[in-house]
DNA sequence: AAGGTAACCTTACAGCATAAGAGAATCAAT
DNA sequence: ATTGATTCTCTTATGCTGTAAGGTTACCTT
């Protein structure tokens, strides 16, 4: 007791809003959005999860701060760039932060309220669009197909129940269960003729999709 | 007692499967597919919690099934029409589905298990590209690009803070903050400028990104 | 040294999915 | 008609969940 001399110099408090947020972040890509609680957070903080509250002021709070925080890790490209290129390594880096964290797209659904990185994200975009020559309403237009497709093919690419290094085969036969090929003709075809085929990888049609949409842009334009 | 002459003519069991399903579905269109719980789905049914389980594995199960209803209410194109007016049909009808049911979208994320409608929508899209002269190469990168954007669009719409027939200006500001002309200038132009317009309904960006797609892929088919 | 304040913990509650088993009702076969 | 088996439903219980309410501790300011 009177060997510890320590009154003012440690600060008591290791907890902030920015750990509570970084330590869900890192739960939720371990083991799933789903599995994230107040009470696992807390646990991982060595703390008592009502002591989060303090820092936090809900858990929906909790879900928007690490929507914002994955916003956060897209890259924007500067506005003086070619608006194709720069839309092209926008949607890019944005499909590698939904890929790095799959719980994203699908959270938005439930989300309202948007971040600071989520508004200087779109804001970015839009200044890239309208430096581009886009009119107002088509960059809405361009906003809205580049933006659905990008989360749609996350969602997509979250919701295969494979990963591209398993055997595909052993996965193909419990999803289409006994009778594929007599029930499901074209899709027998697709899988065994294509996606079984070694080497192929579903996100590679990520940038056919993202190209075809740029040059329709650039013509729509 | 004596008066009761029903012994085996009027069921015992009202409680099927599908009953369980379709009112599942009906308590997540109302209320939301977070307050879906066995709890209230019994409640519902007139039964207790655990009653449902003799005709559903369980909660998952009942996820795993409504969403095969949704793809079962697809209206699907026959395989002998053109493929451009089948294509852009099923988007459509697939996207109304996702507005009745905005929920689905996001549960796509965390399902596994296709249903038999669904396994049967995705046989008849890929029957009536194969039909339509594309290669099967060809068919899996149209049909990653036009579910993308289908879902992506259901997910934005389902994401967005407002209904079409809202007062758009009230749900603006605290959406943006305080300051957003200041901070978000190119957002705030987009949305004074034309999200806030009388009669802009975000709806309609759906067909102008279908028919941009529909166009790209007739020219890469 | 005293008071104020912010961070933390304890306790408690209502709701959740579902495992285990008991009770009742129906059907099949004698 | 009676029995036995099966199927459905309910009761009970366990360990989760988010968070409201209030008590305790440690620090900072004066």
């Amino acid at each position: 007791m009177a060997t510890d001399p320590t009154p003012n110099t440690a600060p008591r408090s290791p907890l902030t809003r920015e750990l509570v947020l970084h330590t869900a972040l890192a739960l939720a890509d371990q083991h799933g959005v789903a599995a994230l609680s107040m009470r696992k957070l807390a646990q991982q903080l060595g703390v008592e999860a009502m002591s989060l509250y303090h820092h936090v002021a809900s858990k929906d709070d909790v879900l928007d701060g690490i929507v914002d925080l994955v916003f956060n890790e897209i890259e924007l490209p500067p506005t003086t760039a070619d608006w194709k290129a720069a839309m092209r390594d926008r949607a890019i880096s944005t499909r590698h932060a939904l890929r790095r964290h799959p719980w994203a797209a699908g959270l938005m659904e439930s989300r309202s309220a948007p971040g600071p990185a989520t508004l200087r994200h779109h804001d970015a975009v839009l200044a890239i669009l309208r430096a581009g020559g886009f009119s107002v309403a088509m960059a809405a237009h361009a906003y809205s197909l580049l933006d659905s497709y990008i989360y749609g093919f996350a969602l997509q690419e979250a919701n295969l129940p494979f990963e591209a290094s398993d055997d595909l085969s052993a996965v193909a036969e419990p999803m289409l269960g006994p009778t594929p090929a007599e029930d499901y003709p074209h899709l027998a075809e697709m899988l065994t003729e294509h996606v079984l085929q070694p080497g192929y990888d579903y996100g590679n049609e990520f940038l056919f999709g993202l190209d075809l949409i740029l040059d329709g842009l650039e013509q729509a334009r």
